[in-house]
RNA sequence: UGGGGCGUAGCCAAGCGGUAAGGCACCGGUUUUUGGUACCGGCAUGCGAAGGUUCGAAUCCUUCCGCCCCAG
């Protein structure tokens, strides 16, 4: 273990406030987790009064001694117990009921309507950036610091919003929703640092969540089981049907329910003896049928989406967009207005492959977010 | 009970005397703050059953069982 020579930024040009920041007043999120444990242990040494939020959003009792997860029993404790060391003050704010509302059912009505929901995003959409944004300005706090691995970047036209440095830890596509409101009050001090050099300041703060594992999957959801969620929430959930054939409308097979398929999915069809793999190709609701298809039939040559949001100004660049959270961005056109909640449809240079409604498409230019919007349907190419 | 064909892993299927290809499915791993994808790995001591021939049989012979087709 080399002894830590990280040299870390000022304390204002990390938190990007004007010095000194004797006065100014940092609210952090905190989830419990090394990374906005991390943000709390930066801004309580940057001088400003620090003030670390954390919100339980779901039941204690769901996700016991879950390592990895965040916002709920131990990882609560987690938090407090950061916040204790640092000597700032911890406010735990029960969240449940609108997190249930705002994510989770959400989360469980697009199963049903034969989407893929991202809730992650959705979360960070309400419960984080709205709701704790809100308590952050009750609290007279100058900026609202999160550990989103992503970058403010200052731009002509204001804030911009930027990949991480490190392209590993990139979260950008979880963030494109970010409005410009949000992101003028936001920070996001870690987009500049690799995730070694975060653990490494942990560990020299002495924080207790140094070595803790990174959260993955979906917090809410305990053992990756995400339908037992939907059956949970949702009990219609678990009415099944027919495995169709996309083009020849042959069925050839039964399944336990839409919400277990997404588009582009290929394992867990559960139909052998066929030439190449089977891909679901498109989800059918009102009839409760999967449709399945080989590969080429997931080549799409465009999205529509919807209550699409945009940052800052569209550049006179070349655009991408990433369709899932897994994938280098690929070349789009956009037609249509971006921004504002309203639609409009993104075409690809090449077909693109396995694009599900219900997934986010956010659009960068280079480095730089500049919006996106939910994929509501799809063009075959 | 006339004639013909076929029975190889969950499915499709190669092999036709030399010691079980491949694909699909499934399982595991890698990647990953969503679902998936992709990539890597695993997956028949046995070829419908029982005998026989042979140094050696899924492959040849016999009988039996089970399907399918044509004809009655």
């Amino acid at each position: 273990m080399t002894q830590s020579a990280i040299t870390l930024p000022d304390p204002a040009e990390l938190f990007q406030l004007a010095a000194p920041l004797a006065g100014k007043r940092i609210v952090v999120a905190m989830s419990g987790g090394v990374d906005s444990s991390v943000v709390a242990a930066l801004a309580a040494r940057s001088g400003a009064e620090t003030i670390g939020v954390t919100l339980q959003l779901y039941d204690t009792g769901a996700a016991p001694g879950r390592k990895g997860a965040c916002c709920a029993g131990d990882d609560i404790r987690d938090a407090r117990s950061v916040a204790d060391r640092l000597g700032i003050a911890h406010y735990i704010v029960d969240h449940e009921s609108q997190f249930r509302e705002e994510v989770v059912e959400r989360f469980a009505d697009d199963y049903l309507a034969g989407r893929t929901p991202i809730p992650c995003i959705r979360c960070n959409m309400g419960p984080k950036f709205t709701d704790l944004f809100q308590m952050a300005r009750e609290l007279g706090a100058d900026c609202l610091a999160t550990g989103h691995y992503v970058r403010r970047a200052l731009g002509p036209a204001g804030p911009e919003l930027h990949r991480a440095a490190d392209p590993a830890r990139d979260q950008s596509y979880f963030l494109y929703a970010t409005t410009e409101a949000q992101l003028d009050y936001l920070r996001f001090p870690l987009g500049g640092l690799p995730k070694t050099a975060v653990r490494q300041i942990a560990e020299a703060e002495g924080l207790r969540v140094a070595a803790k594992p990174d959260s993955q999957d979906i917090c809410f959801v305990p053992d990756g089981d995400y339908a037992k969620v939907v059956r949970a929430v949702r009990p219609e959930g678990a009415e099944g049907g027919a495995i169709v054939h996309a083009t020849s409308g042959a069925v050839l097979g039964q399944h336990r329910g839409i919400i277990h398929f997404t588009v582009g999915q290929r394992r867990g069809i559960e139909i052998g003896g066929q030439p190449e793999p089977l891909y679901v190709t498109g989800i059918d609701a009102s009839n409760r049928q999967v449709l399945v298809g080989p590969r080429r039939l997931l080549a799409v040559s465009a999205a529509r989406i919807v209550e699409t949001n945009r940052i800052g100004p569209l550049p006179d660049l070349p655009l991408s967009a990433k369709v899932r959270s897994l994938a280098k961005p690929v070349p789009v056109r956009i037609d249509g207005h971006l921004g504002d909640g309203e639609t409009c449809t993104l075409r690809f240079e090449s077909p693109e492959y396995g694009v599900a409604p219900g997934q986010a498409a956010v659009i960068y230019a280079g480095e730089r977010v500049v919006g996106g919007g939910w994929i509501e349907e799809t063009e075959a190419a």
